[in-house]
DNA sequence: ATGTTTGTTCCGAT
DNA sequence: CATCGGAACAAACA
């Protein structure tokens, strides 16, 4: 599912695929058609977990891809599938294509956004720790502000952005933190530790093009599947890689939550 | 068939 | 009033 690698991705090879271009017809969402007709993409960016198309006319499309949501480019007359929600046709001087979304579950969300609430929506995120540099003692201050396990916390957009289950679990399993280790029993130390291992998972991913599971629901814009799923460290593991315990499982907030029980003592790596 | 799945939002409880 | 945990959301698959 698009976390931030994934996200990155998409974001990176949209760019290189239809900035220049411009719609000269868009199917789906009625309202949206009259106001994307006509316009060139200028940009295309991320932000958290969302896509932005910025648009000639000024204002930027948001695509949030939620669990289930997908952007392809094809050939126009190439199909699409029957989740598809919107179609940008698209042409440049040399040729046409056209940028589909598809959202078989319905949680993503599109919209189109004016100046000021594209800054409602930045004002919604905390540090996005890929793009931002921030010290050990900030991302102390900032678990430390919730009271509660450290897995949730990470997941909580407001705090940091970009993080997603698969990335939070192999990052927490690389600091030795179990995930349900209550924020305020972190220290300086392995907050930076796990700083440290947030960048190094997000980096690794980026690296492999995002992972793809084995419902295949995340592909590039072109389709293919990402390869951070062959370097997972304990997410959706049955071994741990270090010691061979047999990895546990527990529900945190409704969400699978990996660990090995060696490695990752309740007591966070403390003594 | 019922349970599970993921990101986000919203609602009720503390 | 602020904060936190859990349900709900849609659809497919086992």
């Amino acid at each position: 599912m698009p976390e931030l690698p994934e996200v990155h991705t998409i974001t990176e090879d949209l760019k290189d695929e239809i900035i220049g271009y411009k719609i000269y017809k868009a199917a789906g969402d009625k309202y949206m058609r009259l106001l994307l007709t006509g316009n060139t993409i200028t940009n295309v960016s991320r932000l958290a977990k969302n896509i932005l198309i910025k648009l000639s006319s000024g204002p930027t499309l948001r695509i949030h891809l939620a669990m289930t949501g997908r952007i392809f480019i094809k050939n126009e007359e190439e199909p699409q599938d029957k989740w598809t929600r919107l179609i940008l046709y698209l042409v440049n001087r040399e040729k046409k294509k056209k940028l589909i979304f598809s959202d078989m579950r319905m949680f993503g969300k599109i919209e189109l956004l004016q100046e000021k609430d594209l800054n409602k929506l930045k004002n919604k995120y905390g540090a996005d720790i890929f793009e931002e540099e921030i010290t050990p003692q900030q991302f102390l201050e900032l678990i430390k502000s919730k009271n509660s396990n450290i897995k949730t916390v990470l997941l909580d957009q407001k705090i940091v952005s970009g993080l997603g289950n698969i990335y939070v679990t192999d990052a927490l399993f690389l600091s030795g933190i179990h995930p349900e280790t209550k924020t305020k029993h972190i220290n300086l130390k392995l907050a930076g530790k796990l700083l440290e291992n947030i960048k190094k998972v997000l980096k690794e991913g980026i690296k492999h093009r995002g992972a793809t599971l084995p419902d295949k629901m995340y592909v590039d814009p072109l389709g293919n599947p990402g390869n951070y799923q062959n370097f997972f460290k304990i997410y959706m593991r049955e071994k741990c890689p270090v010691c061979n315990s047999k990895v546990q499982n527990v529900k945190i907030g409704g969400r699978s939550s990996f660990f090995c029980p060696a490695c990752q003592k309740l007591s966070g790596g403390l003594f």
